[in-house]
DNA sequence: AGGTTGACCAAAT
DNA sequence: AATTTGGCCAACC
């Protein structure tokens, strides 16, 4: 199969790779669907992260995209950029410095 | 069933 | 540097 269909074993996976995401780092979309073992589904990993409850404890504001942007729309981007420089990353002219910050485990 | 839609991305223009 | 293009893949009409 090697197909995604609501099956929680595939989101758990993204959910676990996204809790081992250190404090102070980043990763892409498409990192982060690699990692759970979906390579080039940046867009699945976009989707999952939708979908996570409004109080998770999880880091969903360490996925950026590919670009070092915030993709969320405001006002939620508003709360990412809050919370990504409470961890010490800035945003310099509304980007991150992929180099400095993007976690390579 | 089949078309459209995204918290995307790399390469080409 | 900014846009466009083609690919991606499950959710949702």
């Amino acid at each position: 199969m090697g197909t995604y269909n609501r099956d929680n074993d595939a989101i758990s996976r993204f959910c676990r790779v996204l809790a081992e995401i250190p404090r102070g780092q980043v990763v892409t979309y498409g990192d982060l669907a690699e990692m759970a073992g979906y390579p080039r589904a940046a867009r699945l990993a976009g989707q999952v992260l939708r979908r996570l409850p409004g109080d998770t404890k999880l880091p969903w504001h360490r996925v950026i995209n590919a670009q070092g942007r915030i993709s969320l729309p405001e006002p939620r981007a508003q709360r990412q950029r809050e919370r990504l420089e409470c961890e010490g990353i800035a945003l310099i002219k509304g980007r991150v410095d992929m180099g400095k910050y993007r976690w390579q485990p």
